[in-house]
DNA sequence: GATGAATGAGAATTCATTCAT
DNA sequence: GATGAATGAATTCTCATTCAT
């Protein structure tokens, strides 16, 4: 098993993999990712062993992004208020100008077809975060913390999203929420 | 005239549909509902003209069930932590002792079958305890407020389910951080 | 088995049949056939026994009623050609003015399901007119040219449909074509 | 590259679907059709995308097939008689000796499938003989001509088939009829 | 007798995957 | 390695017919 030629076509793959179940859900056929990322049927087994395999590593891949997106220019130095404030903003951004990433991972984030491992390996990528967090001195657990910095984040984008003049009002109110309930 | 449709059975297939969502989303095949409903194939399609109706249906079910199981012996006239309290626990309480119906309505909410029209539906269950939380003086609106109270108690269900032998401090936690979220 | 208490509702059934069928084929469903005579689906069933009698039924009321029209004011001591022409009017007039029984007929004979039988009693419709052209001198057999008596006033129809403008033209096209054809 | 599209297969299920359809009717199914080219189910639907383009394909299939058939070693040297005999013969022929094609193309003509276009484009091989029959000075127009003969032709077929013994006959018998009609 | 819910055997079509080219 | 035709199990939905009401 050599290993395949072409980066660039694995990420064409994945791509169109982010699209199709953004919209459709995971029941997007291979063969409609196959021609949106212009490439032959065939072609994505050669990429990939299975459809499973496909989500589950298009999981990690966005869960990566995401936290890669997410500790961008991390203030390691900064105070914990503002430390906070710089992960909300990159989550929010992150969501909001992603539209089809965002939603294609919660549509995978509810999928059996994710395996526990990978769960646990896209959970990872919130460990900074949670060290973060766990100096904030609260009653929640960080990982608990973790989960629900997400589902703020995400719920936040849904009214952003929906009522874009207010964009920036949900976006402040959603942090305030979260900093309040962390530490209030 | 002739036999009339039968409620019981109707609900039996809501119940099947349930269950089979729960586990492998809203590609549960009618077949295997059916079957689960001990009911024939055919029989699915006279309750429910399309698969898609069966779905949406069942979503508005289960936001009307967990709406009257959350104000259900709500004390109007206690003071308003008290009354978030209530609402609080018995949400917590739904998730938690419904495992399947808590599942399937995570799936059909990041569903594309579900119509706008069945949403908005959905939401309007919710229309009371805006105007609850809709007292607290914050600076989010009570729509994004009821929104995140629904993510906020999912994920605690999801957290006391992980980890049984936490489930109160969970649970409690859970509640702490959205009264001071909302109120802090 | 009493007698089917009315002879409306099973008229109700055929001519809902006959339009059914016009347009979709035999294989429109017993349902909207049902539906079309405001009938209930069961009924049907009292009234014939299964879909196939059904069929065979509505062939044999429909060749009869072509029989009937075109053989009404019959003038029996007419000349030849006058009667010839008598019946090619009927049976032009027919056709053109029941243009549900006139497709539905064309369904009905191309259909695997009309038995041998139906088709011969059918036929036996002809019998008159067949004794009628039999006196023609012509090298054509009578039961022959009665099929081709049907055919050409068939397509005349479909041609008078087709450019209403010429309707009357084709009319007499046809009739002038058979008459040459059969004596000439 | 890959495999090519068979052309081998392609006429195996159309030749299939030909038997299929001239017994059962265009309700013909398409896994009666695939077993029967030998070819699995979802083959169909990589030759054809629909049930119905298959259908629309045949009748074109089977009206070329026709019109070749007619036209082929067509003396167009020769007298009208013997030009318009020509044409009988080889539309008798074919008739006869393809009972299933014969038999086929009857469903399709009347099968509400068969879409406006097709026709036209079904009906536009029968024009190099309506520029034959145009020359015989009649009262009927080449294109109704044109459907005479074909209504004419059929029906002769059929009778030939009923009476083997005199089927010679019945072939003299319809061109006479035919001729005279057009030109008597 | 009339009704229409119940049934389950098909129907057309889709799809992940394999493999000949 | 890339391609896309071939496959057949699985899917949603339809339908003639039966039978409880």
């Amino acid at each position: 098993m050599a290993r395949p030629l072409s980066e660039e076509k694995r990420q064409a793959i994945l791509a169109a993999a982010t699209d199709a179940i953004a919209t459709v859900g995971v029941a997007a056929s291979t063969a409609k990712i196959a021609t949106a990322a212009e490439v032959s049927e065939g072609t994505i087994f050669t990429y990939f062993a299975t459809k499973d395999e496909l989500l589950n590593q298009l999981y990690l891949e966005l869960k990566d992004d995401l936290g890669r997106a997410m500790l961008a220019t991390y203030p390691a130095k900064a105070g914990l208020r503002e430390r906070a404030h710089h992960v909300w903003d990159r989550l929010i951004e992150w969501g909001h100008t992603n539209p089809a990433k965002n939603r294609a991972m919660k549509q995978l984030s509810v999928s059996d077809k994710i395996t526990p491992a990978s769960r646990n390996a896209g959970n990872a990528v919130f460990e900074e975060v949670n060290n973060l967090l766990s100096e904030a001195r609260s009653g929640t657990s960080p990982a608990f913390c973790g989960a629900i910095l997400e589902a703020l984040s995400e719920k936040t984008v849904d009214f952003m999203r929906r009522e874009p003049d207010r964009a920036d009002a949900h976006k402040a109110a959603g942090f305030a929420f979260f900093w309040k309930g962390l530490t209030g």
